[in-house]
Parts: C-alpha cells; sequence; structure tokens
DNA sequence: GAACGAGTCAACACGGTGTCGAGAAACGGG
DNA sequence: CCCGTTTCTCGACACCGTGTTGACTCGTTC
C-alpha cells in the first residue's frame, strides 16, 4: 500500500490523481486571464468553464465556486510574497533608510506583479469572508513584521519613543495598502506610480524616526 | 407659464411633487435600517420595496435600482460632511497640533456617525461607477484642503520642506480612510478606536513637520 | 466482464434584476 | 359631472447567474 498520503489539499475540493488535473489548471489559467481584461464581478462561472473547455456543472467538479478559484490563485501570490519578503528581512546592514525602502519595495512589486489578481482580492473581500481572512493574515504578518522592526530600532536608540510601535505600524501598512490600491485601479487621486514607493519611504521614516512638535 | 424649473433634480428620477414623496423617503429609511443590520450585498431591492410597503416594480418608480438608493443617502451626508468640515476650517490660531486634530477628528466623526453607510459605500465602491466617483470627489476635496494647509504651513517655516505636499496628503488621508474602514469594518487588525485618532494625528504630524534621518 | 471511481453534462430549481402594459386614484378643466 | 391627463401601482414576464441532480461515458482493477 503506498503512499495513501490523506491528500485533503488545503483548499482543493479533489483528491485529485489523474489527467483531470490539466483542466484545473486551465480553470486557473482562464481566470488569470480574463481578470486581466474584466472586474471579477464581471466574470461568471460560465465564463471561466467556457474558457477551460468545460461546462458549468463540470466546473463544479473542480471548484465550489468562483471565488474558491480566485481564493486558489491568491494562494499562490501569498506564498510568493512571503518568500519575497522573507528574502529582503527586514533592515539589513545598510542603514535604515535602505532597509525600509527594500521592504516597502518588494511588498509593492510583489503585488505589482499580480495587479488584477490585487484588484480582484480587494473586490471580493467585501463579500467574501475566507478572501477577507485571508488577507487580515497577510495584512498582520506584515504589520507585526514592522512592529517589531520598529521596536529593535527604538531599542537600539536609532528611533524616538512615541505610539506603540504596533499601531504605527498598522497604520503604515494601511497606507501602503490603500495607495497600492489606487496606484493600480487608477480610479480617483493617487500618487503616481513612479514617485508612490519614494513618497511612502518618506512618511514611513519620518513617522518611525521623527518626532512631532510639542505644539 | 408659471416656473418650468427644469427640476432633473440631482439625481432622484421622478419630477416629484404629490403625496409621493413619503414613499421614496419610506425607502430611503428602510435602507439605512436593513444596513444597519446586513450588508449591502445581503439586501435585495425587495427588501427594500416591502419595507417601504410596496411592491418590486414599484420601486423602480422612485428609484432606478438599488445602488441609485445608496447614491441618494450618500449624497445627504457628503453634504454634512462638507458642511462640518468647512467649519472646522483647516489649522485655526490654537496651533499645529489642535488644529490638525481638529480636522481628523471631524472626519472620524462625521462617518462614524454614519458607520453603516460608510461601509456599503466600501462595498459599492468596487462594482458601481457613480458611487466610485462620489468617493474620489470627497476624497479629493479633503486631500485638496490639507495639501494647500501643508504648503502653507511650509510657506510660514513652520514645516521642513520634503516631498510634494498634494502626494504627502494623498497619503495621510488614504491612511485615514483605510483605518476609518477597518475600525468600523473589525474585520483583520486595527487600531483600537479609542487611540485611533491620536495615533492618526501623531503620524500626520510627523510626516509633516518632521524630518527623515538622511541615513 | 463486473464493479468502481473519475469525469462529464443536459436539465432543473431557485433567486435576483429590470421591464411592460394594464389598470386605479387624484386632479383640474370644461 | 364627466373627461383627459398625470401620478402611481402591481401582476406577469423575460432574463441571467448560481448551484444541484441524475444519468451516462470511460478507463482501471480484480
Amino acid at each position: 500500500m503506498p503512499e495513501t498520503v490523506s491528500e485533503t489539499s488545503p483548499r482543493g475540493r479533489r483528491a485529485a490523481r489523474p489527467s483531470g488535473d490539466d483542466r484545473e489548471l486551465a480553470i486557473l489559467a482562464t481566470a488569470e486571464r480574463l481578470l486581466a481584461e474584466k472586474p471579477l464581478s464581471a466574470i461568471s462561472v460560465d465564463d471561466l468553464a467556457r474558457g477551460a473547455g468545460i461546462s458549468r456543472p463540470t466546473f463544479y467538479f473542480y471548484f465550489a465556486s468562483k471565488d474558491a478559484v480566485l481564493l486558489s490563485l491568491l494562494d499562490r501570490v501569498v506564498a510568493e510574497a512571503d518568500a519575497a519578503t522573507l528574502d529582503a528581512s527586514l533592515l539589513p546592514a545598510a542603514g535604515p533608510r535602505a532597509g525600509w525602502r527594500l521592504a516597502i519595495t518588494t511588498y509593492f512589486e510583489t503585488f505589482r506583479a499580480h495587479r488584477a489578481l490585487t484588484l480582484a482580492w480587494a473586490e471580493a473581500r467585501s463579500t467574501n469572508a475566507e478572501i477577507r481572512e485571508l488577507w487580515a493574515r497577510v495584512f498582520d504578518d506584515w504589520a507585526q513584521r514592522c512592529a517589531v522592526a520598529i521596536d529593535a530600532e527604538r531599542a537600539r536608540g536609532a528611533a524616538p519613543p512615541g505610539p506603540p510601535a504596533r499601531d504605527l505600524a498598522v497604520l503604515l501598512t494601511s497606507m501602503n495598502e490603500r495607495a497600492l490600491y489606487a496606484t493600480f485601479s487608477g480610479d480617483g487621486p493617487a500618487v503616481a506610480e513612479s514617485a508612490v514607493v519614494d513618497v511612502l519611504l518618506e512618511v514611513w521614516l519620518r513617522a518611525i524616526y521623527g518626532t512631532a512638535p510639542a505644539d
């Protein structure tokens, strides 16, 4: 009896062995392709099925819903993002400015490489709890890591005291997130894509290392 | 021929004279009531109609869609917000800290008074262009006003030079907006509601009046 | 070659949106 | 008082998207 590994893959629906695996891939690829063209809300399950060369009921053999496809796509991006930000572990030797710049740039670049997916993520967040939770997890990881880095800077005397590092980290991350979204979506006023990282960095540095006037 | 005032009210659908006005109000009230209970996506046109004591087709006599109702509600809140922030016109005599605190507090309080509506706004923004544009307008007004105030502070020598005031204002406003949403929705990590204005203020002051380390 | 499981889809049930056309009710002339 | 016009109302419909059911194919395995 070879590996009967209880393969209930993280969020899949099948036991998945035979060739039907290609179909699953085809659905994912179709989703990514269509998202580059139109928003999530304009894509139907039928679009995904047809794009993958199957019928709608067959789609449901592979995924429980449209959102499940998105979640599957998102899992991959998140894994990639985790890897990237772990590489660029916060604050290497090169000094605060360079360290934070690298961190912010990495964050931005990872999501810029998946613009359409990021926008769909934001779109689905309002209506789907699972997607909301995934977002919260990613956000929290990032903010937590920043909070630790801020505390480290304070401990070594490089940054002055101030609000709880955790709160600061959450708000600055919120700013990044919103700026990212505004930049990608192009709706409403946003900082030019070429300048956004520079200005964000400036705000981060001032918030972490600067002091506010007493009054 | 008396006033044939081409009364196409801002976003309404009727010429609106007779008593059927109550119905319109009833729909708006129902919407606000239901939004306090469940998200926009969980409210159907039928719910609104029944809540107002009319049938679904009759609903369409008053509003073109569910989103039109939201837009109507939003127009009122926006008018209120405009009035409030005009009152608290940025930076009175009491010094920078007090001035910016008042501005941020006013912004927060206005929307806190309409939590459910604010969340619905965010929810509809992804799928409805009109609502997106309204949001962009409000955001832009606010950011513009902040940018002017920042430039004034720089001109009088109170604030050091830095990134374009406009960019700074846009990013700081993005932070406020996202923090506001996170606080209201309660999803994911957020700064405690009691502390959020204080920490936001600290970031604003440091971003505007502080300087970043050279490296 | 029977039994099994994976894969497939036509047809259905359902729930939401928006429209159409036939009326009822309100109101001012003539 | 009846008559036309305007406001208002809704039953019935057409449409679209979702998710399910049940039957059918096909390759594998014993």
